[in-house]
DNA sequence: GAGTGGTCTAGACCACGCA
DNA sequence: GCGTGGTCTAGACCACTCT
């Protein structure tokens, strides 16, 4: 944990300036100069803060001007929802496991390609559903690979993320990812558990995210009920 | 168009060699240091041209290993959909403008915040309806700022990309953007372009692209009919 | 051990915005 | 004209993968 990357450091303080009000919404950051000055580092990593920053929409860099702080979206995890309402918080979050990790094999017709290994070794499986304002907004399959997690199944989930569990107890940080969106119709399960009506539309999502582990990575599908809510995405 | 950026020069000629097939799926690019040397360029340069292709999924990077090269994602504009079908080529792209582009004030309810300098000088509005192996796949309602672009709704838009024509003519490039998702069921309008039935769900996006001029961005709004293809994205 | 990508330093020049 | 971010050079060391 002591030993994050400089760029990473940066980011992560700038980060907490910004939600937690330090930085207003739609001033100025310091300038790259300053914030090389301030913490004692080079322009490149301090862009390399600042990429990160913008690749996920808590600024916006202009040329000859600065970096502009933006309304910081909401993130779930790796995802980012926006609401209707002004201000919905993580607080407001919360999470039930449908499903304990458990062991498995591997689906028969998995939507992802495996690599031989992942597939020799079995998968962990776990269902989530998660709750803004304790309305269902999204359900979540999940996949990992069975390697690199001893003892994971034992653990509850109840109040730590699946992400800061990895990334606290195992080193394993997510470093990107990708993912196939569709618009279905809700079936009789997921119009149940999102409490929405059947064949009403919701977001179907294939995400595969990719870790600093070499053939560690994360599978979840994932429906989601983007009637009061959307997907943020910034590129 | 002379004179573009080494690192994009790399990057352009790179993604053209991996879709034409000189780097076969699977395999592994040049290595960032055999790059440097081929193209005289600092690794920096080299990195920046990879990070490109690897945020657009052509590639895939792993630490002790190499750039590998992945199955390119068929790409429509900025979208990136991915069918069902093992090779829809942009070839098989075709695009219908079913509002030419023309002058108007911006709508009132516009779903995106506007600068004072936007809403004043007025909008270009343009329609199009695109279609994959002759399925209409996606309809789409674009609003850009009037202004930097001098008689662009005398342009026809019948063999170029709206987005070529920014670029090759008024030196307009797309530097990223952000979006909004959400499943909607399709009106009747929506159901008759797309040629679906009536409250079939469909993808909506809500989009801004930003570009190297500032205050010019563009303003979408996309309905795509998810049936057979997806949206596709990497981060 | 050799080669790869990941991070980082310490400079430089340019294009753009703002006053 | 000044300060900003955008690009680029020329090195360095480290962590990782493969043999």
């Amino acid at each position: 944990m002591e030993q994050m990357h400089q760029y990473r450091k940066l980011y992560e303080l700038l980060r907490e300036h910004i939600l937690s009000g330090v930085y207003a919404e739609g001033s100025l950051l310091p300038s790259e100069n300053e914030l090389c000055a301030t913490y004692g580092m080079t322009r490149p990593t301090v862009r390399h803060a600042l990429d990160t920053l913008v690749k996920e929409g808590m600024i916006l860099k202009q040329q000859g001007k600065g970096s502009i702080v933006r309304k910081p979206p909401q993130n779930i995890g790796i995802l980012s929802i926006e609401g209707t309402a002004s201000a919905i918080g993580v607080r407001y979050l919360k999470t039930d496991i449908l499903q304990k990790p458990v062991a498995k094999m591997w689906p028969e017709n998995f939507a992802f390609e495996l690599s031989e290994a992942e597939r020799d070794l079995g998968c962990i499986y776990l269902e989530r559903l998660r709750f803004v304002e304790d309305v269902p907004v999204f359900y979540d399959i999940n996949h990992l690979p069975n390697i690199y997690i001893p003892r994971i199944t034992a653990r509850s989930f109840e109040n730590k993320s699946l992400f800061e569990i990895l990334r606290q107890e195992y080193q394993i940080e997510i470093l990107g990812g990708e993912q196939k969106l569709k618009a279905i119709k809700a079936d009789s399960k997921i119009s149940g558990l999102l409490k929405i009506q059947e064949e009403q539309p919701v977001l179907y999502i294939e995400r595969k995210l990719t870790t600093n582990k070499a053939g560690f990575s994360i599978y979840s599908t994932i429906y989601f009920n983007s009637e009061k809510h959307s997907i943020f995405g910034s590129f």
